[in-house]
DNA sequence: ACCGGTTGTAAGCGTCTGCTTACAAAAGTA
DNA sequence: TACTTTTGTAAGCAGACGCTTACAACCGGT
């Protein structure tokens, strides 16, 4: 390494979205705080004071994280696919079958219990909430959201940092007829699961 | 501090004791990964070196902890009650009303997500679901009993980590009518909610 | 009284962390 | 060309981390 290599291509945006990108994949995959500054500038192939100059702070990148790629796919998701769309997203982590799939909750759930990350990730998961909660008019319908939203995280949870049991190694298709099935108990407007 | 004390009272099983205590309570608050060994140790009224003299490694002695304290409690939890404790355990974190509770999901979900504890969460989990796939004759009763799992962790999880939104203000009592009627839908041979 | 083993203490080692600084090379402008 | 600004690089700082070491105080047995 650093064999050649006089300089770089000099392209300010591009180097920023190299970090954005590399961020993402590294906090759905092992969370905010087990990633390094340096293993992002690394993905990214480039020097890690950039991070600093581009950012402020690791944090701020986390947020810009949350807020961009993680917010902008939920808000273009109609309120009654959010739980199927998720919960797939879900099942699909670690195995890139989709090259963009929902991978909100995956960092959340993965950064959020570190604590540092929390006031971002609270807001993504009210975001959630708020879709899942237009799907009953019970009055507890809040509540409602939240524990189907929970249910969502756990399963996540479970299958990724588990990684073993039957859950884990579950054909999505059947989790999701067991899933919607059950929380329709909850959710009374939820549509029949579309076979897919 | 330190103003007198020109010794400690030389007992190693206190000090022992007193180290797996102050470790349990902090695995719970801040997880494995965000409690250092000095936290445990200044909590445990101790030299924080006796840690290393008593249990070799921060990661013996979560192991200690969680096979003591956490599986004991279990193993005396009859398979019928297990969901119901554990979610009024997790509903309870936090709020230490009860002196001694149900602790273990809470050390778990905490821990397990930074990836280093997760060979003996596993563990610990794997006994939850096989309590909770006896509830059931369905031919997929462990995947139910995973589900049903990973919905308790993604209620602990939303509660202790997000602390906000509706499922964080919540009354248990509401809470577990609204959880123990839709899990029933999953383990027909969960027993009716005892009101409490 | 003395000695060997046990228990407690103070200090620090090596490494990793987020972040900063000082500087060099490229691009824009004249 | 000469200059300023923008982009990239190398080195390192201060603090926290898990863990180790060297040593002092206490104890029981002889």
């Amino acid at each position: 390494m650093t064999a050649y290599r006089t300089a770089r291509k000099r392209d300010a945006a591009a180097t920023r979205q190299a970090l954005v990108q590399a961020a993402a994949g590294l906090f759905a995959e092992r969370g905010y705080e087990r990633t390094t500054v340096r293993e992002i500038a690394a993905r990214a192939g480039v020097n890690q004071a950039l991070l600093f100059r581009y950012f402020g702070s690791k944090q701020s990148l986390f947020e810009e994280v949350v807020a961009g790629e993680s917010l902008r796919h939920l808000r273009e998701t109609p309120p009654e696919s959010v739980l199927e769309t998720a919960l797939r997203g879900l099942l699909a982590a670690g195995t890139d079958e989709q090259g963009q799939r929902h991978r909100a909750l995956e960092i959340f759930l993965r950064s959020a219990v570190g604590g540092t990350a929390t006031k971002t990730g609270a807001l993504l998961s009210e975001e959630y909430a708020d879709a899942l909660a237009m799907l009953t008019d019970a009055e507890d319908a809040a509540l409602r959201a939240d524990l189907v939203l929970a249910w969502l995280l756990g399963i996540g949870l479970t299958r990724s940092v588990v990684g073993r049991g039957a859950l884990a190694g579950a054909d999505p298709d059947e989790v999701c007829a067991l899933v919607l099935d059950c929380a329709r108990t909850m959710l009374e407007k939820l549509p029949q699961n579309g076979g897919r």
